[in-house]
DNA sequence: GTCTATATTTGGATAGAC
DNA sequence: GTCTATCCAAATATAGAC
């Protein structure tokens, strides 16, 4: 529901010595991303984007040129945002984090940006597999930046995490990823937390499903951090 | 690529006596499965379909009464088609048979259906969440219906294979489910088999990514059927 | 920066001939 | 069972007034 959108860098060059420039676009995209979060993207159209912000659909194009470039902005910023939080996560962590509490964090974060507090990146999990190929072409680089972020996270735990060599962290990415973001088809307050979910996937993808032994001396490391 | 369908049961009723009825129909299916795999809902007009069965739009409703109503069709054999592969498979195996052969083996018939065999069950992983709600939540039964399969088929493992009785398996099966059908839009040929994955898949899930002691010692259970 | 009005396109759906 | 022809609705996009 609320109105986050992308920080002080990437905005419009011709409105950046504007201190309120850009209200406007602001209040579209926000409009945007909870509809396309909402409806999807081919149930919403400019005319209900128009109308949320108490405006007309030909308003629009004073601020975008195109429904395609805003869904594009919709899609950047909601990515941007999610590899923005996570990272900043990881990155507050001692350095010598172990891999448990790397992985947990990082998931944690996502879900949490995913599922509670950014319809931008919801937006862009909800319709990326709807929009115009072109749109999602030009938007593949800032996915895969978030991906390789992945990556790289993943690796740096398989080092000091006594990770089974075995394991090829490339499906494991795109394993954990999807069980990530599908969540949004499926998560519904009331049943479970966010914090629960990212306890049981962290703890499903580390220990698995067999137990060890002995099962009851297992603790329950950084369930609270 | 190829024409699969729905089994002689659910066939139309107005239909049944005639041998070759739903001769054109199935054409019609077949190539709406198609395309809307491959193109997604929205990109897949009923002119688009009536054109690749070499017909005319019009033609289509002597057939099907609305697009919706072709949609719910394709849907619907999608999920019955990739239950009734996955189930057979798994009655298939001894009575015995071991969690991890069990795990395995519906893992296995999940990605081998979906990447490789039905052009339905893609087309339902691929626009379920695109269709209008009101498609969607008509076809929402068929789904559970598989929902529950594997909830039955989680539970079993469970108490056969020794497994950690903290996992949850309704979000396990949630995870699972996800990370199949989240494989249709980046699984290619050429850079792993369907095998592969499937084994990648389960020994992730049974395992973890923790190496046990002693790492070497682990078997490779299953691995080629 | 927003409005009204409209051009243009597209796609689902129907009627009636054959 | 398929065709032609057409209706109708919806949506993107543009032009020009205010």
């Amino acid at each position: 529901m609320a109105a986050y959108a992308q920080g002080p860098h990437h905005r419009s060059p011709s409105v950046a010595s504007d201190p309120v420039a850009g209200e406007g676009r602001q209040l579209i995209l926000d409009t945007a991303a909870r509809l396309l979060r909402q409806e999807g993207y081919a149930a919403t159209s400019l005319r209900d984007i128009a109308a949320e912000c108490g405006m007309k659909a030909g308003s629009l194009y004073h601020h975008f040129s195109s429904k395609d470039e805003l869904i594009g902005e919709v899609l950047r910023i909601g990515v941007e945002r999610v590899a923005a939080e996570v990272r900043r996560a990881v990155m507050a962590l001692p350095p010598d984090a172990d891999a448990r509490t790397l992985l947990h964090i990082a998931v944690r974060t996502h879900l949490t940006v995913l599922l509670e507090l950014h319809d931008y990146t919801s937006a862009n999990v909800r319709i990326f597999g709807q929009v115009p190929a072109q749109v999602r072409d030009a938007h593949l680089g800032t996915r895969d930046a978030y991906e390789r972020f992945w990556s790289a996270l993943l690796k740096r735990c398989a080092r000091t995490g006594g990770w089974n060599p075995r394991r090829k962290l490339g499906l494991v990415r795109l394993f954990v990823i999807n069980a990530l973001n599908g969540s949004l088809e499926w998560f519904a307050d009331g049943q479970s937390t966010v914090e629960q979910l990212a306890h049981e996937l962290t703890e499903l993808v580390l220990d698995g499903l067999v137990a060890r032994e002995p099962v009851a001396k297992r603790a329950r490391p950084n369930a609270q951090r």
